[in-house]
DNA sequence: CAGCTACCCCGCCACT
DNA sequence: AGAGTGGCGGGGTAGC
């Protein structure tokens, strides 16, 4: 840890809320010139002292000099690249990526990865890891805008900018601000489930799952009123085991088929039944973690008519099926 | 795994 | 004219 006089309140709150043992470390690294939102959103899910038994946060940069935001406002980062070194995780927030990171940085994040820590990106910081190699021959995302440029100037990565996430294994990266939040609620989840996840979701007072594959273009927004067909998915994650047709959906939204159709797609960027399906998968997620039901009890309390249902539905989404899914969890 | 049915998805286009 | 709507058709997929 660093002596700077700046720092001195921020080191006696985590000294206080470190708790010894199972918690996990996550390094933040502040590059020069830094997307202010993005920093705060792993601070604010792994640095919350509700967390404090989970996680341990330490903020750093490759300098002891303040970091400037790209926001008015500059940040002094109680931990040097040092902190890389023993990280479980590590996540690199946005910044201005168009000076090249220095050597030192990408060294640190390769050294990282190469341990076996997990490396994640929020909007640009994916320039950060595609710079230190990580991102080649890997599928990856990054802000919509700037999705383009990161493909030009990394031919090797398979640039996605049509996802909120891509969850590579030990190297996942998301695309602009708010979608770097629903990655850090997917590590959580991953890490300590979907109970724990939701609790933060709650905290922040956001929605507690948009899964990865969803698009970043929303035509619509989905905070817009009336207009909006956010009763009726509440209304199904209601009556999630019943077997809705779009037509029923539809009906409730007062829309044609059509429209509502359009509407839909517009909102979330998937089509109905793909998104109910989705839905589906997480709660079966739920209930693999946090009950010992039978997997065919899970597939008909989520929806799926059958438990050959539930697995290939479980397989799309998460690349797993629900037995492996609970055994993984259960070891963790 | 094959075959069946019902439903979904989405381009197209006419209508408001 | 332009934007939103909704019926239609048929290839695709889910689900049994």
């Amino acid at each position: 840890m660093r002596s700077m006089s700046l720092d001195r309140g921020f080191v006696e709150w985590q000294d206080c809320h470190v708790s010894p043992g199972s918690c996990q470390h996550v390094a933040v690294l502040a590059i020069e010139a830094v997307v202010g939102f993005d920093l705060s959103i792993p601070c604010q899910v792994f640095g919350h002292r509700d967390e404090a038994g989970r996680y341990r946060l330490s903020v750093c940069s490759a300098g002891p000099q303040p970091v400037a935001t790209t926001t008015g406002y500059a940040i002094a980062a109680p931990f040097g690249l040092e902190a890389l070194a023993d990280a479980d995780t590590v996540v690199v927030p946005g910044y201005e990526y168009s000076t090249p990171i220095a050597p030192a940085i990408a060294k640190a994040l390769a050294g990282a990865h190469a341990r076996g820590a997990r490396m994640v990106s929020i909007c640009t910081g994916a320039f950060a890891l595609a710079q230190a190699g990580l991102l080649d021959g890997r599928r990856a995302t990054t802000h919509w805008r700037d999705a383009a440029e990161l493909a030009a100037c990394h031919p090797l990565v398979d640039v996605d900018p049509n996802v909120l996430y891509v969850d590579d294994g030990d190297v996942l990266t998301s695309a602009g601000v708010a979608a770097g939040l629903d990655l850090c609620l997917h590590l959580v989840r991953e890490d300590h489930g979907a109970e724990a996840a939701n609790e933060i979701a709650r905290r922040m007072v956001v929605a507690p799952q948009r899964a990865g594959g969803q698009a970043q273009f929303v035509d619509r927004p989905v905070d817009d009123g009336d207009s909006s067909l956010e009763p009726t998915r509440v209304w199904l994650l209601d009556r999630l085991p019943e077997r809705t047709t779009v037509a029923e959906m539809a009906r409730h939204a007062g829309y044609s088929e059509r429209s509502f159709h359009r509407r839909f797609v517009a909102e979330t960027g998937t089509s109905p039944l793909r998104w109910l399906q989705t839905q589906r998968v997480l709660e079966a997620r739920r209930l693999l973690q946090t009950t010992s039901l039978p997997v065919e009890h899970v597939a008909t309390l989520c929806g799926f008519g059958s438990a050959a249902m539930l697995r290939t539905q479980f397989g799309r989404v998460t690349k797993s099926t629900p037995t492996a899914y609970r055994q993984a969890w259960l070891a963790a």
